[in-house]
DNA sequence: TATTGTTATACTCTATAACTATA
DNA sequence: TATAGTTATAGAGTATAACAATA
């Protein structure tokens, strides 16, 4: 792909900008997760699953916005690297618990160290201003919680999105 | 149909951000864009066209940051549609110079319009220094020109507002 | 009957490779 | 040889539908 400067027409307007912006994090996120074995997803499952514990592959996709058979997938190819394990749980025995495994926690770890440096160069063409502004306007726009407080955070029954 | 909160460990995630406010901005965009029968990508097209006198597809495609092959695609729908036209160029017969029809530019004001005030909707839970300061941020990490000064669709188009 | 995980399947979006017609 | 458009194809990424096990 020819990556020009995006024209003028093209430059104030919102589904131009944040989809570019977000395929230029991707593939930063990939360059600098590269070596760590995993894509920006996988960690993001890895780091709700460090957050949470218990939780099952649906719970985990409600958290994530992903559909449960997504959800099979990612947690196949995260098994197959050792990072999670799948335990049926005894209290109810359709449900899955998925837990990092030690080397798992280890790789989330490294692999965290590697993202918050990548996003920092990925911000550093802003002032400091705008980059807390940006962050806080994509989270008041997503419905993120803020900062401020831990999230009253329903346990992960809702809707995959489209 | 309802869409969690995202938890708080997702909640500082540039790429989760980046993509959840993008796939709302497309929802919403869909909706907003439904009733004139084309989409924001077939959009920003038209605008594109409009924007630029005797372009041919490959220059289209290059202004977008789109594959050649994929702009054959959006050429045939809109040129299905009748909103553009596609005429070889005497010059080099090679190529395809692409215009819109006179439905075409009319399509365009009138879905142009419906974009701006989705935009604008979408846009209502910031202030109105956190919206400039979030279209700043991205045009800067997306490499667009910026127009010093301008608001968010404080007036306009989205366009070209020289 | 409803829910969880799974599989098979399909659909969207986009790119790569190969073909054609021009240059 | 190189370029513009086209076609065929493939690969992400994700969802829907159907099914088995379990509640």
């Amino acid at each position: 792909m020819t990556r020009d400067a995006p024209p003028e027409v093209l430059s104030s307007r919102l589904g131009y900008l944040l989809k570019h912006a977000y395929l230029r994090l991707t593939e930063e996120s990939a360059r600098a997760l590269a070596s760590h074995g995993i894509d920006g997803r996988e960690l993001a499952v890895l780091a709700v699953l460090d957050a949470h514990d218990e939780l099952s592959q649906l719970e985990v996709a409600g958290k994530l916005g992903i559909d449960r058979t997504t959800m099979v997938a990612f947690v196949d190819t995260l098994e197959g690297k050792e990072l999670v394990e799948r335990r049926r749980s005894p209290q109810d025995r359709r449900k899955n618990i998925v837990r990092l495994t030690p080397t798992g926690r280890e790789r989330l770890r490294d692999a965290e160290f590697a993202r918050q440096e990548m996003e920092r160069r990925f911000l550093a063409p802003l002032s400091s201003t705008d980059a807390t502004c940006l962050v806080r306007a994509l989270q008041s726009l997503t419905g993120a919680p803020t900062s401020a407080g831990k999230a009253p955070d329903a346990d992960g029954d809702g809707g995959p999105h489209p």
